[in-house]
DNA sequence: TCTCTTAGCGCG
DNA sequence: AAAGCGCGCTAAGAGA
């Protein structure tokens, strides 16, 4: 049964539901939330605009839902996709539907208002979306892939409302102690703190620039270059390569402004409370369906930060990271068995090393990064070759992505999400290339700007066929997440998950899960099996390995 | 004063 | 000759 909620209507209870029997166009009688909320069972499928919205209201008031259809997410696989190419639903004029998700409303900005005073938009009837997704799947040229997809999609936004709903733990103490040793004490707004501002004289007088301000770019630069430093840029890389007293100082201060800027004591006012870190998820927010977040910078947790995340008393946090991802994942989408062999029960890199492929480790993994996003320099290049001899399906996939994307042609990952079109300067640069008034530079450029689009589809696929291992991932998590049983001592999350093991985070490759610290071994289990069955979804027939490595922490720091 | 771009850096 | 993918955030600087 799809139970669609139409939201936006003033109701007190919540949105009003409209139950569609399977394999029916027309809709049962409006009831309200709690009355469907009551009669409805697991396997029933909750159909919403947005889950950001919907669903984040629905966990303020305790309900967790099992499955759910996020019609905007997919409105937007479905209207994209090859699959459906030249499909009447794929072709028909925008309308609201593929207007962005609403933001959804954010910790800071809200406070806990009226349960369920969402200020959904006026969109078209929800009901008519669903059924019409529907028949364009049913018409598609993947139906079971492009179904699968959506329910995965669906699942992971799920997971991404009750993450933000439970938060990541934090402990803000913990990161003030560790801002003032970095640091020194808590400056006013707008001064230095003590440390950086002696960093900041020794770069002065390093540079004799006794009014330089190191935070400006252009400043720094002239000062280098006047004080006889060589340098093509103030970034950390180039000025690790010169031998000169204001490197250490200089590089020192980089770091120190980045912590305070990025992590610093304006972060933790604006991002903890009540000891919870609450970043916006934005699901599939990047063309390959990798995730994105709004705020926060949560995708980006330096590591010099994390011994802030600190589970509860009694309570645990189980680490997990997918070892080698994206290797694995190609070796299944071009059906490489010699790949999934070198990658069967641990490291892939280790593999390619004792079948002979290459001598160490470190070479194993830049060729491999390096054929996933087109790097040709450097050892990446030098072993290349022995890649492509090695594992000619392998190598054969991403190059023959790449070709296409070459062509200004879309490409599609395994469950059928497609790549974006080339932007509008691609096409300008190719026609400009063959006009009569070519010039060499137009040429060049045409052949640039066609390398850079076979390298963002070289990646495409690889990169958007491991989010959907990891959506799949995430969903079985969850699902084997709620079957534990319930802790003796609560958490400080919210209902409901103040009594339940939950994840708390995820990026791409890794997951984090708040646990009773009693269930740390059965949470680990179910990580691992989470892993193996995403696999076996993905890549059913294929013997393919799929490892996890966990951590059971009190903090996240600690994890690896 | 506001908005936009750029450089730089953090994460995978 | 050089050429690796994706993301967000901050401060400075440029431009309106």
């Amino acid at each position: 049964m799809h139970l669609v909620c139409r939201p936006g209507t003033g109701r007190p209870d919540g949105p009003e539901v409209l139950a569609v029997p399977p394999g029916q166009d027309v809709a049962q009688p409006p009831e309200t939330f709690t009355t469907a909320y009551e009669r409805s069972s697991s396997t029933d499928r909750w159909v919403w605009a947005d889950t950001a919205v919907t669903y984040r209201d629905l966990l303020r008031g305790g309900h967790r839902v099992e499955r759910a259809h996020d019609l905007r997410l997919a409105r937007r696989v479905l209207r994209s996709a090859a699959a459906l190419e030249a499909s009447t639903y794929a072709t028909a004029p925008a309308d609201p539907w593929d207007d962005p998700a609403p933001v959804a409303s954010s910790f800071p900005a809200r406070q806990a208002e009226t349960l369920f005073d969402v200020a959904a938009p006026v969109a078209p009837d929800p009901v008519e979306e669903l059924l019409a997704q529907q028949g364009a799947v049913d018409g598609s040229a993947r139906p079971g892939a492009l179904r699968l997809l959506l329910a995965a999609e669906s699942s992971a936004a799920l997971v991404a409302a009750e993450m933000h709903h439970a938060g990541l733990p934090w402990s803000a103490r913990v990161h003030d102690e560790l801002l003032r040793s970095e640091l020194g004490p808590r400056p006013r707004d707008g001064e230095r703190p003590a440390r950086m501002h002696e960093l900041v004289e020794s770069v002065r007088a390093a540079l004799d620039a006794p009014s330089l301000n190191p935070d400006s770019q252009p400043d720094l630069l002239r000062a280098l270059r006047y004080a006889g430093v060589s340098v093509d840029s103030t970034r950390q890389w180039d000025l690790e390569r010169v031998d000169h007293p204001v490197i250490g100082p200089l590089l020192e201060y980089k770091r120190l402004a980045r912590l305070l800027t990025a992590n610093g004591w304006a972060w933790i006012d604006a991002w903890v409370h009540d000891g919870r870190f609450r970043p916006d998820y934005v699901v599939s927010g990047a063309p390959s369906g990798r995730w994105a977040t709004s705020g926060g910078g949560a995708l980006q947790l330096p590591h010099a930060v994390r011994p802030a995340v600190v589970a509860d008393p009694g309570w645990t946090l189980v680490v997990a990271d997918a070892a080698q991802l994206e290797p694995r994942v190609l070796a299944g989408l071009a059906r490489d068995e010699r790949l999934a062999t070198a990658g069967r029960g641990g490291d892939i890199y280790a593999g390619l090393v004792d079948q002979g492929v290459v001598d160490s480790r470190e070479h194993a993994k830049v060729g491999m990064l390096g054929a996933l996003y087109g790097g040709t320099s450097g050892d990446s290049g030098l072993v290349r070759p022995r890649l492509v001899r090695a594992f000619p399906a392998a190598l054969g996939f991403v190059d023959a992505a790449a070709r296409e994307g070459e062509r200004g042609r879309r490409v599609s990952t395994l469950l059928g999400r497609t790549s974006p079109p080339p932007s509008g300067g691609w096409g300008e640069a190719q026609s400009g290339a063959f006009a009569d008034s070519a010039t060499a530079d137009d040429e060049s450029r045409a052949r640039a700007t066609g390398r850079a689009q076979g390298r963002f589809t070289r990646n495409f696929v690889v990169q958007g066929t491991a989010a959907e291992w990891a959506s799949c991932w995430l969903a079985s998590i969850r699902q084997r997440l709620a079957a534990l049983p319930v802790a003796t001592d609560a958490c400080l999350a919210p209902a409901p998950f103040a009594e339940q093991a939950h994840l708390v985070y995820f990026l791409h490759d890794e997951v984090v899960v708040h646990a009773p610290a009693g269930q740390a071994d059965d949470v680990a289990a179910i990580l691992r099996e989470s892993a193996a069955a995403a696999g076996r979804l993905l890549f059913g027939d294929l013997d393919l390995d799929f490892p996890v490595t966990v951590a059971v922490v009190e903090s996240y720091a600690r994890a690896k």
